[in-house]
DNA sequence: ACCCAGGGTCATA
DNA sequence: TATGACCATGGG
C-alpha cells in the first residue's frame, strides 16, 4: 500500500469531497480558526451568524466589540479564546494589506508569518496554505495520524513536521506540476476526514475493510 | 450521564 | 522534549 493508492482507494470509494466549504478564501481562514476541535456542523452555525451580521469581514471583526463578535461564534466553542485568536488573525491579515498582497507572498514565509500568530497552529497554517491560498502543503491532523498508523505508512506519533515531509516527499515523485499537486492535496486530506466520520460511527471498524466496503459489521 | 469534534497555548518537569 | 490542564458548544 502507498499513499497514492490510498488516495485512490479512498477517492474511489467516497467521491469527490469538494473541499473546503466556504463563499470566499477569507471564510476559509475564519474557518480554519474556528473548527479547531470543534465539530464542523457547530463552526456552520457560528459562520451563519456573522453573515447575517454582515460581520465576514477583517475590519469588522476586528473593531465590533469583543462581545458581540463572541455572541456570534458562540455555538462553535471555546468563544472567548476564539474571539482572541480571530482577532489575532485578522490584524495579520490586515496588516499585510488583504489577500491581494499576501497572493504573491512565497509559501515557506506564509507559513512562517501565519505560524506567528497566537492561535495559529500547524493544522490551521496548513489548512489556510492549502485551501485558501491553494500552495501544495499537506494538511495532517489526528486522523491522518491513526489512518497512516494503522496502515503502517507512519509511526503515527512523530512530530508535526516530520510528518508533513515524509508525506509530501513521497508524493512529490507522483505528480506532475504543482497544480496537480494542490488537487491532490485538497482532495487527500478532505477524503482522510470522510473517511474517519464514516469509520468512527456508529463504532470503530477494520480500516482496510471499510475502505472496501468489505466490512463485515457494516451492517451492525 | 458520557464521549467526542476538521487544535492550540501555557505552565511545569 | 514532553506531558497535562484548560478552553465550551452541540450531537450521538
Amino acid at each position: 500500500m502507498t499513499l497514492l493508492k490510498l488516495h485512490d482507494l479512498l477517492l474511489e470509494c467516497y467521491g469527490p469531497q469538494h473541499w473546503w466549504p466556504a463563499r470566499t478564501s477569507f471564510e476559509v481562514m475564519v474557518g480554519a480558526v474556528l473548527t479547531q476541535n470543534t465539530a464542523w456542523t457547530n463552526v456552520e452555525k457560528a459562520i451563519a451568524n456573522l453573515h447575517t451580521a454582515q460581520a465576514m469581514e477583517a475590519e469588522v471583526i476586528l473593531h465590533v466589540p469583543q462581545r458581540r463578535l463572541a455572541a456570534w461564534i458562540r455555538p462553535a466553542g471555546y468563544f472567548n479564546v476564539k474571539t482572541k485568536r480571530l482577532r489575532n488573525f485578522c490584524a495579520w491579515y490586515v496588516a499585510r494589506g488583504g489577500e491581494k498582497k499576501l497572493r504573491r507572498v512565497d509559501t515557506a514565509v506564509l507559513r512562517h508569518e501565519l505560524l506567528s500568530i497566537n492561535g495559529v497552529g500547524p493544522e490551521t497554517a496548513d489548512d489556510i496554505l492549502l485551501y485558501a491560498f491553494h500552495r501544495p502543503v499537506f494538511v495532517i491532523d489526528a486522523y491522518t495520524r491513526r489512518l497512516l498508523s494503522r496502515l503502517q505508512l507512519a509511526a503515527g506519533d512523530e512530530p508535526y513536521e516530520h510528518l508533513r515531509e515524509h508525506i509530501e516527499t513521497r508524493l512529490q515523485g507522483e505528480t506532475r506540476g504543482q497544480r496537480e499537486t494542490v488537487s491532490l492535496y485538497n482532495e487527500y486530506h478532505a477524503l482522510i476526514v470522510r473517511h474517519a466520520k464514516e469509520f468512527c460511527r456508529p463504532r470503530p471498524r477494520c480500516e482496510i475493510c471499510c475502505l472496501a466496503r468489505r466490512c463485515p459489521t457494516a451492517a451492525v
